[in-house]
DNA sequence: ATTATAAGCTAATTAGAATTAGCCGTCAAG
DNA sequence: CTTGACGGCTAATTCTAATTAGCTTATAAT
């Protein structure tokens, strides 16, 4: 990774834990192995280092589609696989797929990050608010209405349906990401919020 | 209100808006009507005005007992109520609880603060784990209980109840919180959330 | 070989914000 | 009435952190 990159990278890091407002250039140059007034060769300004993290954000969202998708690849495909599993192998592909959101490196600190300073700027707000709301909401809702279609699951409400499967997931992430060492109490939550989720809208009672 | 609790009351809300970090002494002696060398006679420095909000809001939690609970009364007391009550009056319950925690003045400034803050120190996050998980999850998972055990909701599981009853109201308030716009949209939410949720779990299906 | 560019460094400079010094008027207690 | 605490003000002061200036080295293209 060029220095260029690495700026990006040590800042995310540093503007996840701490906050942009509380991270100094030179924080951020120390960390790359630079000093500060290297750091503008690089970019314009402190600013400019964040615009830039903000704008790779958005371009990995763009490949990306979804966030807090089931697989990551398209709804059908998914709603296929999902189809045929039964109540155990669901709950494991969503603990992993909560456990990738947890730990990914970048997914994790990017949110951490926005979580801090959505309120700066509208648009913080707003990129928040698609990232683990709307796309979410509308992907998994998109993937559990095939199934519902399929009669795998059964509800004449979909989106509300969704909102039960991803509200406590959402939770339980804000969770682990101010208290990491409550991961192990959030995954056994998730477990049974799985295997509820599943009792409640699933095969069982159909 | 004296200039104390001016100061306070001012910090908070420029704090809830853009952080810690990002309000000058300035800010805040501007909007109590005085100049920031006065605010020394009142707190030692800047830090010392946050604080004495955390002791505050410490303080206010200590008579409230539970944050996001119910009627804010004793758990025997709401889970009678609510035995005696139809899905719609339920609803509007739910609702109204939800608006007290969207609009009342302090708790929503608090909040939007706590956010902001939450990655600071190891003590916030704490604080931020107890308002807005653990005391709402175990207030309400008390009240649930009761009406478990009363017949009115039936369930083998409680705490999972309680995420599903508790998980999309969290969800959708920190919706409303970045984008209060959206606040119509999201009680409507809430309302079809909370009429599936007495469906899911109530009268009916037991 | 020469030169332009990229990327680093040290040493200022600037700018912004917190805090302190020290003065003044008010008012209540003695 | 007079004195001391309270709370306010203006004018420094201090600190901190971002940014700029200007020098240096390495490398790649001409």
């Amino acid at each position: 990774m060029d220095t260029k990159h690495r700026i990006l990278d040590e800042a995310l890091t540093l503007f996840s834990e701490k906050g942009y407002a509380n991270v100094f250039v030179n924080d951020i140059a120390e960390r790359v192995g630079i000093k500060a007034p290297s750091l503008y060769k690089h970019y314009k300004n402190k600013q400019a280092i964040f615009d830039a993290i903000i704008d790779e954000m958005n371009s990995r969202f763009m490949e990306q589609a979804g966030s807090l998708n089931i697989s990551g690849m398209d709804p059908t495909a998914d709603a296929a696989i999902y189809k045929n599993m039964n109540e155990d192998s669901m709950i494991e592909l969503g603990k992993s797929l909560f456990l990738y959101y947890l730990h990914d490196d970048y997914t994790k600190r990017f949110r951490k990050m926005l979580t801090i300073e959505q309120f700066h700027d509208k648009e913080l707000a707003h990129v928040y608010q698609q990232q683990y709301f709307e796309m979410p909401l509308s992907y998994q809702g998109m993937l559990l209405g095939l199934m519902v279609s399929q009669g795998v699951l059964v509800t004449d409400n979909v989106p509300i349906m969704t909102l039960h499967f991803y509200a406590p997931i959402y939770l339980l992430l804000t969770v682990c990401d101010r208290e990491p060492e409550r991961e192990k109490e959030a995954l056994k939550m998730l477990e049974e919020h799985l295997r509820q989720f599943d009792r409640i809208y699933g095969r069982t009672i159909a």
